[in-house]
DNA sequence: CGATTCCTTGAGACAGCTCAATTTCGGTGG
DNA sequence: CCACCGAAATTGAGCTGTCTCAAGGAATCG
């Protein structure tokens, strides 16, 4: 929300990237990397802070190198809904767009690695492994954006957060890194209004669906922020999925 | 629904294809169309008929050339939520993945261009032209589903059904090809349920809200599934767009 | 022109929302 | 380290939009 000018930040070199092996440029070869490494900017935004508004003109694309955004859309009213959330190694931006169509929004501290996109359109038509592997990414997202449609569209309010709570459940056994290996320690990286502005309901439903899980067993809380699943195969159930 | 085989019909040539200037193919040079020409073939499918499940080994990427269909996906006790529709042009599959994530289904008599997966993966690999137009129509894929993801997670059933409508209102004024430019009428392609089905609730509330627009004024029914619209803008605030 | 599918309308139920009041949490400074 | 403060979360009570169940009417197709 402030007008603070991202900072940039000294350049890490490409092969020491924590994402290098996920993000757009993770097919690259060392030639490529170094063509990357030579335009590449860095930008940090404050929690909080819009990377940009709908409507904007960008003129850069970046991928997530550590922390979490999220896309969303508001209605005039404030109706808002979250579209989507960007993490390290994800892709922001259109080469082929100079207008965002969504707000893009820092959610902890955000630092992205920039390329103008005029510049990284032109890259991309040079090596056609960072197409490919924006092609594959794209994909990942399509699907998972038409997923999260039929939880929206159809979901009741207990399937809807027995869904997210799975998910992060899913990502902190896969990930595991903070806890020692508890494996059924959960962090909920979010309030329950952003629980609730990404499950399309209000914070108040998302509190009294966690209250009844909670009072139903199925599972633990250990701080507003944190839980543990008691009964996995009873949330897999309320989740509502197959 | 049919166990039928897909029937091959008699292949087209490139150049005089209806799609030739919208679909993946349509930034090849007459060289390229060529190979795509020799290894293509046409599937088509009876109304009602699914091209495939969810879950489904598909061996084939394709263009749509003819007809409508749904991309949709069903919860166990039977809540069906479509996902995007499937028009002339449009592409399905993915060249990197052998299972398909939902259903797709024949709404009306479709005809499909169709490439076996691995060799159309093959080309994509030397024709980056191909892969450069997948990505940007995936690109308009993934923005048209987030765009309907505020739709479904927070528009009231009005909205809902408004913005179909203007949905309708605006391709029937952009391709006007029945009517002769009355400007206005406004052909419904689908049923209640199916309407239903695209924005997330049931066919009784869609056609409630339906006629109540007509009470209201805003539009007129000439038969159940012709409308005109009375009041363009009042039919556009009722959308809750901006 | 008969049959089936599609559409409309009504009445009642209920899930989720709104408004409002506490309570708890988590971080900060004394 | 504790007390304090603002933000976040919980819980309650009542309301309302949407769904469910049900019946009747209209359109469409062989």
């Amino acid at each position: 929300m402030h007008d603070s000018i991202p900072i940039l930040e000294s350049v890490r070199k490409c092969l020491d990237c924590p994402i290098r092996h996920r993000a757009v440029c993770s097919a690259c070869e060392p030639a490529e990397l170094a063509v990357l490494e030579r335009i590449k900017t860095y930008r940090r935004y404050a929690p909080g802070e819009a990377i940009f508004w709908a409507g904007d003109e960008v003129s850069f694309v970046a991928s997530v190198v550590d922390g979490h955004a999220t896309i969303s859309k508001t209605l005039e009213d404030g109706r808002r809904q979250t579209l989507g959330l960007l993490l390290p190694s994800d892709f922001i931006g259109r080469p082929d767009r100079a207008t965002a169509p969504f707000d893009i929004t820092a959610h902890s501290a955000v630092t992205l690695c920039c390329f103008r996109r005029t510049e990284f359109r032109r890259i991309v038509e040079g090596t056609p492994r960072i197409g490919q592997r924006l092609l594959e990414m794209t994909l990942d997202e399509l699907d998972a954006a038409r997923e999260w449609m039929l939880l929206l569209g159809r979901k009741t309010a207990r399937e809807k957060v027995a869904s997210l709570i799975a998910i992060f459940a899913r990502r902190s056994k896969t990930i595991g890194r903070d806890e020692p290996a508890t494996g059924r320690l959960v962090h909920l990286p979010m309030t329950r209004e952003q629980m609730a502005d990404y499950l399309g309901m209000t914070l108040e439903t998302v509190s009294r669906q966690i209250s009844a899980l909670r009072r139903e067993g199925v599972i633990e809380l250990l701080g507003a922020r944190t839980l543990e699943v008691i009964d996995p195969r009873r949330l897999a159930a309320e989740s509502g999925d197959v």
